[in-house]
DNA sequence: TATCAACAGTTGCATTGTCAACTAATTGCA
DNA sequence: TGCAATTAGTTGACAATGCAACTGTTGATA
């Protein structure tokens, strides 16, 4: 078994962990995952596409048409025309949506303070270093 | 933003990314990422119970017989009954799936050593000590 | 300008995944 | 021995996700 192979494993089974962990936070606010993550997008982004989302969220974007629908339902998202573009829509934070979001997020933050405390801060930052080198280059890998 | 988000942002992201690249790799032979985990167990274990294949495969048992009865329809993988435990079945793999394992195992392999290439050995080896760490870190939480 | 390619979003379908209920076989113990 | 509890596997219901095909809109170009 190579290096690779090695931290590919191991990536993978950390993210099983943290995904775990995040599933039992997110579900005590009747959130899954992947509407945290649209809030959190949606809250960076005011207006987004729904094309736009989901490349953020590294999903197909027929699975953020329903991400979307099932938040608009819950009445946490707005969707509105575009100005000029009769294609794309504008995706919106309501009150409610926005006020969720800023409960959720600190909630998360502070988890995962509490997740990572368990290596001090020189490791992460070790760790933050070679995952960031990790990151370009799988995402230079796409594009060459 | 604290450290303790960005490392777990990070660690998501390079996930996805590690994710969608092998759903195309495995694709191109036909297979899903369940389906390429369940010939790699059933490789190492020769006979094994649907239910040990369960516990490895980090999965509820009716998703396993699901993917059994895919792999079997597709002559990758023979169910046998137990010798002596009428209840149990022997899962063993098809000449056919010998042979697309073999072929599998060796380009998924091939393709982390070109995806962890982007950064040097010696960051290959810090980081794998990172990871490490963090792992053992967040399991004992989760015994805590 | 008329047409064709590209794009945004939706829908249908298959796979994956969980949970609960079920069947059949085995095990344990009174 | 015989009955109750446990175990292995399957099935059904449902949600999340990806892919492919589709609709309608925009844009580019001949």
């Amino acid at each position: 078994m190579t290096d690779a192979t090695i931290l590919y494993d191991l990536l993978k089974e950390i993210f099983f962990i943290l995904d775990d962990g995040d599933r039992r936070l997110l579900g005590s606010y009747n959130l899954t995952v992947a509407r945290y993550y649209a809030l959190f997008h949606l809250g960076e982004h005011p207006g987004m596409s729904l094309r736009h989302l989901s490349e953020l969220m590294l999903c197909d974007k027929s699975n953020t048409t329903r991400i979307i629908q099932g938040l608009a339902a819950d009445g946490l998202v707005a969707r509105s025309p575009h100005e000029t573009d009769g294609r794309t829509l504008r995706l919106h934070l309501t009150d409610e949506g926005q006020q969720l979001r800023a409960r959720v997020l600190a909630a998360h933050a502070a988890y995962n303070r509490k997740r990572f405390d368990c290596i001090e801060q020189v490791e992460q930052d070790n760790l933050l270093d070679g995952l960031l080198k990790l990151k370009e280059g799988l995402r230079g890998l796409l594009q060459g």
